[in-house]
DNA sequence: CCTACCGATCGGTAGG
DNA sequence: CCTACCGATCGGTAGG
């Protein structure tokens, strides 16, 4: 059971799993999660579709692995580098830049991957939906939870609220990745940082709920 | 050609059409255009798969006559009833608040229905990519336009940017839309009307950008 | 990880 | 609008 051969063996299916994963998500960012199917992936990866099977357990499974995959992405490219910057309006205004650089440089081909999959299991109920929405509601918890912190170090207005200015930051947020994804249109990052800039900087922090 | 027996099956072709079409609607604003089958939509309305096939063509055409048909139900909901009121400013807030309605009185099942299948084919080229973008572009320069309307009548100020306000204001509404339906989180709603007015508002309309 | 298979469902056609 | 059918593709299983 733990001889060289089986360790290879699972070595070679962890390796096998990651590239199932990373362009499971790739493809979910487009063609939605529905979309993405067995026989595709493996086909793409040269696999059999019974080996992407044997991996996973059944398309709901990797489904499921895909949105904690992609997670593990968002959280590297777009959390993470924030967290080097003091907590507060700093880190507030990095976590936004970072997530419209993670947009706009389509770390997933389809744009954000939690926009498209979002909208695809927004009404449907079940376990994929329920993983969406935690995994989208810990990133606007984070938002509203370091505006908050930016509101107790005096950073911004003690009447300024942080869950309605998180309501207005991902918002910005949101619509620059759908209007650069469905229109292409090359205004959409430019319009959001200059309506996060409103909310954050200095001259207009005296803006109130 | 022109007898009542013939009269009587187009008629009778035409109500079938629109029965199919509205629940082609509310089939799509959950399941996607995709998502949408002609044999599913056939099984909803007692009638056959190839009937529904007869009166479309194919598949696409039947997901071309469902957005128009979307467009249609938007245009009279939301719109038009705007369009009552005197252009401006005042027309700009119905817009919205009509807008917000639509969303949550839940006319589609899914929420907007705009919302949810842009995002399912906003990185899919074709003709059903090309008519939800156009549908959606009309309806952001309309908020656009009426915007620069406001300004032009003085209830702006002169160095207000119409293109930024239509953009902050079309991301309130698509936020509200996504919480609401994503999470059932009954604040969306009313953060969205908060931040609408603030940037309407006679208090802030000096908040420039 | 593989081949070989299953039933179900898909969009679409033939012919009426 | 119907019945009867087509090939293709789907998710999943058997057995290795």
């Amino acid at each position: 059971m733990t001889d060289t051969r089986t360790d290879g063996r699972t070595a070679r299916g962890d390796r096998t799993r990651r590239r199932i994963l990373r362009r499971a998500a790739d493809i979910a960012s487009t063609d939605g999660l529905d979309g993405l199917s067995l026989a595709g992936v493996a086909r793409d990866l040269d696999i059999s579709k019974s080996g992407v099977l044997a991996l996973f357990g059944s398309k709901q499974d990797l489904q499921l692995a895909t949105i904690r995959t992609a997670v593990q992405i968002f959280r590297e490219r777009v959390v993470e580098p924030a967290m080097t910057v003091p907590a507060g309006l700093r880190r507030l205004s990095e976590l936004c830049e970072n997530q419209l650089d993670y947009s706009r440089s389509r770390v997933f081909p389809g744009g954000c991957f939690f926009s498209a999959v979002s909208a695809e299991f927004d009404a449907k109920p079940g376990p994929v939906h329920d993983l969406i929405a935690a995994s989208v509601a810990e990133w606007t918890e984070l938002i509203e939870h370091t505006a908050e912190q930016a509101r107790h170090a005096g950073e911004l207005a003690p009447d300024a609220d942080p869950a309605q200015l998180a309501f207005e930051l991902v918002a910005f947020l949101d619509r620059a990745n759908a209007m650069s994804v469905l229109h292409d249109d090359p205004t959409a990052y430019p319009k959001a940082m200059t309506a996060i800039h409103h909310r954050l900087n200095p001259r207009t922090r005296r803006y109130r709920s």
